[in-house]
DNA sequence: TGAAATATGGATAGATGTGTCGTATTTAAT
DNA sequence: ATTAAATACGACACATCTATCCATATTTCA
């Protein structure tokens, strides 16, 4: 749904909204939200080209947040590490639907819209409110795939 | 939000269900859907390991669709291609919130469950019923990226 | 001024997703 | 039986995502 990256970036902006203003380096904030250091490094510095966070070099340096959480979504932090993008026009050139999408089109960019807006309704704020446990790790739940072809079938496989 | 492949693998079965049982060669889907050759065959093979398609070698031959386009959803389809988990457990060990998710995690997993929710609403039938025109290709609007920090900005990235 | 701490940026490596190719196998028509 | 039409399957190629490593630039402190 949303990228491992941008998932990581959640998480360090979620510190840094924590440190209140105070600079964590990137060795901090990789302890802190389990993020290689390396790696965390790379996403940190994607959220500074974007703004969202400042970086200050040498000792006592770090990084800190340059945004206002009540103010900014996860829909913007997760849009400066992944595209979010609509379906919006077909371009395979076929003249019968030009300006319109077909069904299947423009179910999936309807699904899109139903997750852009999930993501818009929440804000770095909401995420600190309710989160002052330290952060878990996601984990993925297999969900089970029939091979029934009716979706009532018990063959399962793992992916 | 899907994968490449699962979305070829709808524009199939979308054909697939408008022949009404006829097979179609995986030539005719790879035509009428725009995905290549090869890599259609790849996609109808996951789908027939699935059940959802039958198919049938020799002269005559080529793939029919196997399920009710009634009861089937695209969740059933796309989960064939894409795992469509769900986070459910925090692996870290951290022992602090053992059994539930701290607020992030909690978050992205609402926002999954709404969007398998989307997903599990539209049966197969359900994009005939708009579909008769020819299936058209999706396209990536770019959402413009602001360089801000606060969602006001006014620069602008491609990606 | 030197040393230590810190971020920056480029190069590289591994994993996964996307796509192609060649050969084998099955089936139907003749 | 033979042949043509079609799928099955494994190997390979390429791009992108994820992650690591190294050399460099900047800043602070002693």
């Amino acid at each position: 749904m949303i990228s491992t990256t941008a998932e990581y970036a959640l998480r360090m902006m979620i510190a840094l909204a924590e440190a209140n203003g105070d600079p964590l380096t990137s060795e901090q904030l990789s302890r802190r939200t389990d993020v290689s250091p390396d790696y965390a490094v790379k996403i940190l510095q994607q959220l500074g080209r974007a703004k969202y966070v400042r970086a200050q070099r040498g000792r006592g340096g770090g990084f800190r947040l340059a945004c206002d959480p009540r103010q900014t979504t996860l829909f913007d932090l997760v849009r400066v590490i992944d595209p979010l993008s609509r379906i919006s026009t077909c371009p395979l050139g076929r003249k019968e639907h030009e300006g319109r999408l077909c069904a299947l089109h423009a179910s999936l960019d309807r699904t899109t819209g139903v997750l852009h807006d999930e993501l818009r309704s929440l804000t770095l704020q909401d995420l600190l409110e309710t989160s002052r446990a330290p952060m878990c790790s996601p984990c993925d739940e297999v969900v089970p795939l029939t091979f029934e072809g009716n979706g009532r079938g018990d063959r399962t496989i793992r992916r």
